[in-house]
This record gives structure tokens, C-alpha cells and sequence, in this order.
DNA sequence: ATGGCTAACATGGTTAGA
């Protein structure tokens, strides 16, 4: 089973790249953020024309995100179960046995802003989410933007973010207790080049200079994540006309 | 120098992203 996740930044913008990805990289579940689409807006019929099941939750100009499966999807759910929220940043549904939660976490804006605050809320509650959620589905896995870039060598100039926001330490560590209720970085299950990254800032030629952050993750259970028999950064869509900042990150398992 | 792009909403300039 192959997965994917992308920010794409305006699906509306980007649909010809996501399905010219898609033509040359099947994939069974593709999880998307920043649809920036009111779900009566939302390109279904596309989407189903590429063969592919979807389920949506987006709201106009902000947020937003989509689940593509080639199998039906099942018990989809939108949000966190019990978080009050406005911002559609949450989508779960079941495909082929998985339990897939696709996320996309707050910004933070910067440290100690309320923006900053409401991401931290939103970790706790996703991870009470998630703690429940792995109780009852052993194979789950929690991918997305997650806006923070879990370790040093995920940012490629630490001493110049040190301690601002996606890598402060009240984000890392809310990172941590997620992962510590039962979820693996698969992308650190394996062999990486140097400065693997997810998202490059538009300006200041970043992408050429490789200046980016790996904030955009896939998380597995301990059962499926045992099964992982790949992950990868797809960096080709991103040196492509109006790109996404965000590149897809891929990742296989066995099952 | 706290900007630099991009997208949405708007139809010029603000908000937000990361």
C-alpha cells in the first residue's frame, strides 16, 4: 500500500500538478491540506475520473484537506472528536483495514503569539485523538503538515530558526508526546540523504539553496510502521511552474 | 533589512502562510 501526503497550497491552483503526479505515481491514499476550497467547491468529479474515492472537509481561502483512496473509504470523520473548531484541519477515514488520520497543524505564526497557543491546544487534543484512536485501530497512520520539524537536522540552518516557531521546544515536545503514545517517523525508519526537506520558502531562491524545514510527516502505529518498506520526498513537483511550497512525501507498506 | 513569494479576496492592498 502506497501513501502519500501533500500540502498542496490551492488545490484549485494545483489540481493539473497533483494529477500529473498521480499519472506517473499511483498511489492508493493520498492525504491533502490547504485545499483552500468550500467542499461545494471541491473537484470531485476530477478526482473521481482519476479512479480514486475521496472524502473532503474545507472552508473558503483558509485550511482545508481531502483523503484520495483507490479502495471505498470508510467511517470518515472530520475534526477532532470533542475540539471545538472552526479551521478544518482534521479528515480520518478507514481504507483497506488502515486507519488513516490526515492533519494539518496550526502555524504557530510565532512564539508566544495566540496563534502559538492554539497550536499547542490543538496538540494536546490531537493527541488524546490519536491515543484513542490507536486503541481501537492497531494499524493507524497520522500524516500531514505538521508544521514542526521534529529534529536539528531537520532545518537547514538550526542556529538561524533556533528557537523560533516550527522548532521551538514546546513544539518539538508536544511532537514528542505524540509520537510517544504509539506512532513512528517513518521517514527515520531508513537511510536519508543530507538535508531531507519538505517545504521551501517561495522567496529568496530557497528551493535552489536547499533552505527548507521536513515538517511534513508520515506517523505510523508500532504494527504498521513494521511494515514500512519505504519512505521518500518527491522533490520533482516543486521545481515545476507555480509549484506548491510543499513537496509529497511518500511512504510504503508491506500489507 | 523581520523583507524577499504566493494565494485568496479583491480589483489595491491586506492577511496568512512557514
Amino acid at each position: 500500500m502506497l501513501l502519500a501526503t501533500w500540502n498542496v497550497n490551492s488545490l484549485r491552483v494545483r489540481l493539473p500538478h497533483l494529477k500529473d503526479w498521480l499519472a506517473t505515481n499511483p498511489m492508493d491514499v493520498v492525504a491533502l491540506q490547504e485545499t483552500k476550497l468550500p467542499d461545494t467547491d471541491f473537484p470531485m468529479d476530477e478526482i473521481e475520473t482519476l479512479g480514486l474515492h475521496v472524502a473532503f472537509s474545507g472552508q473558503r481561502t483558509y485550511n482545508g484537506v481531502a483523503i484520495l483512496a483507490r479502495q471505498a473509504l470508510q467511517d470518515v470523520v472530520a475534526g477532532i472528536p470533542g475540539f471545538e473548531d472552526e479551521q478544518k484541519r482534521v479528515l480520518a477515514a478507514t481504507i483497506g483495514g488502515v486507519r488513516v488520520i490526515d492533519v494539518y497543524v496550526p502555524n504557530g505564526q510565532t512564539v508566544g503569539s495566540d496563534k502559538f497557543e492554539y497550536k499547542l491546544r490543538w496538540l494536546v487534543s490531537l493527541r488524546e485523538y490519536v491515543a484513542a484512536e490507536l486503541a481501537r485501530h492497531p494499524r493507524l497512520v497520522v500524516l500531514g503538515d505538521y508544521n514542526i520539524a521534529p529534529e536539528d537536522r531537520d532545518v537547514h540552518d538550526p542556529k538561524a530558526w533556533e528557537g523560533s516557531v516550527h522548532v521551538s521546544e514546546p513544539e518539538r515536545s508536544s511532537l514528542r508526546a505524540l509520537l510517544a503514545v504509539g506512532l513512528e517517523d517513518c521517514f527515520r525508519r531508513f537511510e536519508q540523504p543530507e538535508k531531507s526537506f519538505s517545504w521551501w520558502d517561495y522567496r529568496m531562491m530557497a528551493f535552489r539553496r536547499n533552505a527548507g524545514l521536513r515538517i511534513d510527516l508520515i506517523l505510523a502505529s508500532a504494527r504498521l510502521a513494521e511494515k514500512c518498506a519505504e519512505c521518500r520526498i518527491d522533490k520533482a513537483p516543486r521545481k515545476l511552474e507555480r509549484p506548491s511550497d510543499h513537496a509529497p512525501v511518500v511512504a510504503r507498506f508491506d500489507i
